[in-house]
RNA sequence: GCGGACGUGGCGGAAUAGGUAGACGCACAGGACUUAAAAUCCUGAGAAGCGAAAGCUUCGUGAGGGUUCGACUCCCUCCGUCCGCACCA
């Protein structure tokens, strides 16, 4: 390059500081409180505080500002907060294993966070932060708990879970490895203990059904998965005469829930949950049965372990009586693949048209009789092997049913169960109430006082917070609110007699339910504030992981409708369209001695095949292992402020933002993100020499322009089209590849014309540059800011409008159209956008490439589509 | 085990109301600039084959089948990878 300013490298961590301030400075990012503008929230799921931003957050929150800046431009108030999810197990580990106090923990690394987020260039307005562990949260948190409390939306009861015997605490199921405590290695044992819960089973149809309005706006996925999560299925109740022992009353009868009555004919056994009050009632006079209860308790609570679990079952000598075949008895198994959370924990087996009852059924024995003959089946032959038919077809071997469809045979059944009073037609869900109890500290405490004479005594609220006492201890097992001498020793609230405070915290999904309100008005003295969530909600675009597509996005929307049961919201759905991102990936390196390795402590040389690793340390070589998701364990991980002191925070979110499509995962690679600097370089240096070239600002209409600056305009409104859309439809990369696409039409123009004067074509360059920034403003902000004052603008590129394209120059007169012969391309026709078909077919059918590749053979058929394609069919 | 997604050159990806597959970028090769290197710029390229060249032919979107004038796109079967499974957040 000539000049020696152009040649000059733009030196963004220097650059980028200097907008940081000058953005703060001037409050850019605070959003309006009084606004005649349109609103628009943009939310990203907040982090939790575990100690520095990882690339996941990168990529989050780069995703979520290109659209906050873009619909800032547009004209909107932009909502787009930040918080922090600050409670949470891991700042009780770091108590236990570093002796830090978990607030001090929590509230440094948010410090360190927020620096780092900070030198990201959000146009977050910081203003409205809070974390979730600060009493001036929870408060109103505890405040909605009792609400929900006084709606009877929160109540206590039984639940089962992993006790770890020599730490004396209760465990998450990822604190459970092969079915022993993590730290203490003991054999974890299942407990059941009177836990708090929400009632989210009171919503399950209202949840499911408001998911068919999501189309769209949700990811499909998540709106698949969490129908099956919430799992509705309609089918029946049915009662079993039980014989065989000496049963009380109560257990006489057995109740089953089953989506099949119509193969009640083809029951060969019962099965009850190993926690069923029958299984409990016989265990006692039964040493083996017992044990085998003992042996499934271990397997776990978790889903995934019982459903891998070899499937086992216990003859509890107990029959059943079939309800309509009195003379058929059926064994009753305990078994431990029946859970005791789905329906009424007892099924009856129908092997044949169940895989799971097919497994047991020949393991034990027992008959498999098929009753749904499919459809073209021989009724003579068919025979089940080691299949089960879950498929349609007709009834047989089942008496008054023969010949029926399943639908039919169901109806048939349930009314027959109706008229006899021993069951009925019902719905069930698979969605269990919402657990909320956590034995833990660092939660939020719930506000409830345990009294002997008046039981449950919710904290009044002039009372509250319930704050978390300072000085715990870390080094006794259990929970340390439960073994604190004072904190939990109080009065009654109602008869002033000695009481205790419920020790249990809050699940932390319960602080992120509602948060995306409290940033509407962050320092109300009431949850939210009816004025501030009028004009704000719902979320307009949320942004978040998608491992959280089914718990967080289903809690939140619980709690909304509870919130709104509650007067504190008006709204059923908190989140008005979501979009769940990929994760970021990384190769992994191990030394000869399995170590994991940091990218940065690995030099590679040479690629493809030749592609080899060393130690920077030892020199020792490197073992390149697959692309997995970047994590602590595996070491892959890239810490975000070496890239963004290496080369500013525009090329991470640059690498962010091109190439991978946000939904999908990222593989971070140094060349790409080395490729995304220089195109950094690359717009700076092309924005000087347009800089330099002094051209007329392009105010006003344009001047008589050449075919060249015709073409570059053309080029220009064309970019700014795709990459608006682009940004609109969470699709950067496509803009991304249009504002390249641009950069080489400037700099070609640029090279082109030299004192040529009358075409035009600086005044179309200096439009093309001002635009080329425009579109990189939300991707690589401080670049953009810093090119906007170099193109003489003492405003804030921040403020600026977004630019509308000139729709004549959106089209083309002029346009290519394929030309096949029997399906397969032979040339191409450049025709009038307005090409009547029968132009189109008369033009190719001139086309020599066509002639020849018809060899002679006589054209039975043209197809013609207007500006797309014309296919010769010979 | 159950549920959900994804699969296109050496690599990331583009093209979906079914209509020119490989835009754009990375890596690579050749060239320009330079004493040299870095940086920068230009050019090339899916694979195989034919041709002196312009160019032409065939094959190609995880595998196999189907629908269609035409399939990355729709349908069926299979394979592989990833995510969730209720106390991680």
């Amino acid at each position: 390059m000539s000049s020696t300013k152009a040649s000059e490298r733009y030196n963004a961590p220097v650059r980028e500081k200097h907008w940081q301030k000058v953005w703060e400075e001037r409050g850019t990012f605070r959003t309006e409180e009084r606004s005649r503008k349109p609103k628009r929230y943009q939310l990203e799921m907040f982090p939790y505080p575990s100690g520095r931003i990882h690339m996941g957050h990168v990529r989050n929150y780069t995703l979520g500002d290109v659209i906050a800046r873009y619909m800032r431009a547009k004209g909107y108030n932009v909502l787009h907060p930040m918080g922090w999810d600050a409670f949470g197990l891991p700042a009780e580990n770091a108590a236990i294993e570093r002796k830090v106090h978990p607030a001090k923990w929590t509230y440094e690394n948010i410090d360190t966070m927020r620096a780092q987020l900070k030198a990201m260039g959000l146009s977050l307005d910081w203003s409205r932060e809070f974390a979730t562990c600060d009493p001036n949260y929870y408060v109103h948190q505890q405040r909605l708990f009792l609400d929900f409390l006084k709606k009877k939306l929160a109540y206590r009861g039984p639940a089962k879970v992993n006790w770890d015997p020599v730490d004396q605490t209760v465990l998450a199921n990822e604190q459970v490895i092969d079915g022993r405590g993590w730290r203490s290695g003991a054999a974890v044992e299942q407990r059941e203990l009177t836990q708090w819960f929400f009632k989210i089973t009171a919503y399950a149809d209202e949840l499911l059904r408001a998911l068919d309005g999501f189309g769209g706006k949700w990811p499909d996925f998540v709106r698949t998965q969490q129908r099956n999560w919430i799992g509705r299925s309609s089918g029946a109740s049915m009662k079993f005469a039980l014989e065989g022992g000496k049963l009380p009353k109560k257990l006489a009868t057995l109740e089953v829930f089953t989506t099949r009555h119509d193969t009640i004919f083809g029951a060969s056994f019962m099965a009850i949950s190993p926690e069923h009050p029958l299984s409990t009632h016989l265990a006692a006079k039964n040493k083996d049965l017992a044990a085998f209860i003992e042996e499934c308790r271990k397997i776990g609570t978790s889903e995934e372990a019982l459903a891998k679990a070899e499937k086992k079952g216990f003859d509890t000598g107990i029959l059943a009586v079939h309800p309509f075949e009195p003379d058929v008895k059926l064994p009753v198994y305990v078994a431990n693949f029946i859970v005791m959370g789905y329906g009424t924990g007892a099924i009856f087996g129908c092997p044949a048209h169940d895989q799971r009852d097919l497994d047991f059924a020949r393991k034990y024995g027992r008959p498999v009789i098929p009753v749904v003959l499919p459809p073209g089946a021989d009724r003579a032959t068919f025979a089940i092997s080691d299949e089960a038919y879950d498929g349609d077809g007709t009834l047989i071997n089942s008496k008054f049913l023969d010949g029926l469809g399943i639908e039919a045979a169901k109806d048939k059944i349930a009314s027959l169960l109706e008229e006899r009073g021993i069951g009925a037609r019902k719905v069930n869900y698979r969605l269990r109430d919402w657990l909320i109890s956590r034995q833990r500290y660092w939660g939020c405490p719930i506000p409830v006082i345990h009294c002997e004479t008046d039981g449950i005594v919710p904290v009044p609220l002039d009372q509250l917070p319930v704050t978390l006492p300072k000085d715990v201890a870390f080094d006794k097992p259990g929970n340390p609110l439960d073994h604190h001498p004072t904190w939990k020793h109080v009065t009654c609230p109602k008869c002033g007699q000695p009481a205790v405070r419920e020790t249990d915290t809050m699940d932390t999904f319960v602080d992120s339910s509602w948060y995306q309100f409290r940033y509407t008005a962050p320092k109300a003295k009431t949850p939210t504030d009816k004025r501030a969530l009028q004009y704000w909600v719902p979320v307009d675009q949320y942004i978040g992981g998608k491992e959280h597509a089914v718990l967080h996005l289903l809690y939140a929307r619980f709690f909304t409708r509870g919130m709104k049961a509650t007067r504190h919201v008006a709204i059923d759905e908190p989140f008005a369209s979501v979009f769940t991102q990929g994760i970021v990936v990384h190769e992994t390196y191990q030394s000869e001695n399995g170590d994991w390795l940091m990218p940065s402590e690995v030099r590679i040389e040479g690629e493809g095949a030749q592609r080899k690793a060393t130690s920077i340390a030892t020199g020792r070589p490197v073992t390149i292992g697959p692309i997995e998701k970047m994590s602590k364990s595996r070491k892959n991980v890239v810490d975000p402020d070496d890239i963004i002191a290496h080369y500013g925070a525009d090329t991470a979110r640059l690498f962010i933002v091109s190439d991978s499509p946000p939904d999908r995962d990222i593989t971070w690679t140094e060349a790409s993100v080395a490729g995304a600097g220089r195109q950094i370089q690359r717009i700076s240096r092309l924005i000087d020499q347009v800089a330099e070239r002094r051209a007329p600002k392009p105010n006003g209409s344009p001047p008589s322009l050449g075919p060249e600056a015709e073409e570059l305009r053309r080029t220009a409104h064309k970019a700014l089209n795709t990459v608006s859309q682009s940004i609109e439809g969470l699709r950067y990369n496509v803009g991304v590849a249009q504002i390249y696409e641009l950069t080489h039409a400037i700099q070609a123009a640029l090279d082109k014309s030299v004192d040529k004067s009358g075409d035009g074509l600086d005044w179309a360059i200096r439009e093309a540059a001002e635009l080329l920034v425009q579109l990189v403003g939300p991707m690589v902000p401080h670049l953009a800011e810093d090119c906007w004052e170099r193109l003489g603008y003492n405003t804030l590129l921040a403020d600026q409008p977004w630019p509308e394209p000139d729709p004549a120059l959106l089209v083309d007169d002029q346009i290519t159209i394929a030309v096949q012969v029997n399906g397969k391309r032979r040339d191409e026709l450049i025709i009038s956008r307005s090409a009547s078909k029968a132009d189109i077919e008369a033009a190719a059918l001139k086309l020599e490439s066509v002639t020849r590749a018809l060899q002679g053979k006589p054209v039975t058929r043209v197809i013609v589509v207007p500006q797309r394609i014309v296919n010769v069919v010979a």
